[in-house]
DNA sequence: GAAAGTAAAAAAT
DNA sequence: ATTTTTTACTTTC
């Protein structure tokens, strides 16, 4: 049993569901045909467009469906609060792995703003992010961040 | 199993 | 300020 729809910002971010568990986040400039049947699906959009028109809402209770070393460091990545950035460094030094790794597993992150990845930033400069550097950077000035 | 590719960082130059 | 290791994990032979 699948449901998406799409929440419009910068551009549309459409959302996929299958039981409770987000299978991915993407964005596009074309919306998807809305299909919601569960309350959390109901729910989750509403938070979202309450994220995007500049609300500190926690997205960290929703559940992803990644396993293995992905999961673990995503589940760090959602315990970074609102508003603030971490290094791939740091990340890398509490889970005992390499910042190498740690990119490794953001950029499989299936679920972008759900998993604030665009959270975690380089020591110096931005980093990247799997849907464009720019997308990232429009989520760090929303959450109210200054950039350089 | 080995080799190559990463959304990085530290060390050396 | 640029280049060169070092690094741990995945993906693909």
């Amino acid at each position: 049993m699948r449901e998406q729809f799409s929440v419009r910002w910068v551009y549309f971010v459409n959302v996929f569901l299958q039981n409770e568990v987000v299978l991915a986040v993407k964005f596009s400039n074309k919306p998807v045909n809305e299909v919601i049947r569960s309350k959390p699906a109901e729910k989750l959009k509403k938070e979202l467009e309450l994220y995007f028109s500049g609300e500190a809402v926690d997205f960290s209770s929703y559940k992803i469906k990644v396993q293995g070393f992905t999961a673990e460091v995503l589940e760090e990545v959602k315990k970074i609060p609102y508003g603030t950035v971490t290094t791939y460094g740091e990340l890398a030094k509490k889970l005992s792995t390499s910042p190498r790794a740690v990119g490794q597993a953001l950029k499989r992150n299936p679920a972008p703003v759900i998993i604030p990845c665009h959270r975690v930033v380089s020591k110096n400069g931005i980093g990247g992010y799997s849907s464009g550097e720019d997308i990232k950077r429009l989520l760090l000035e929303l959450e109210g961040l200054k950039l350089p």
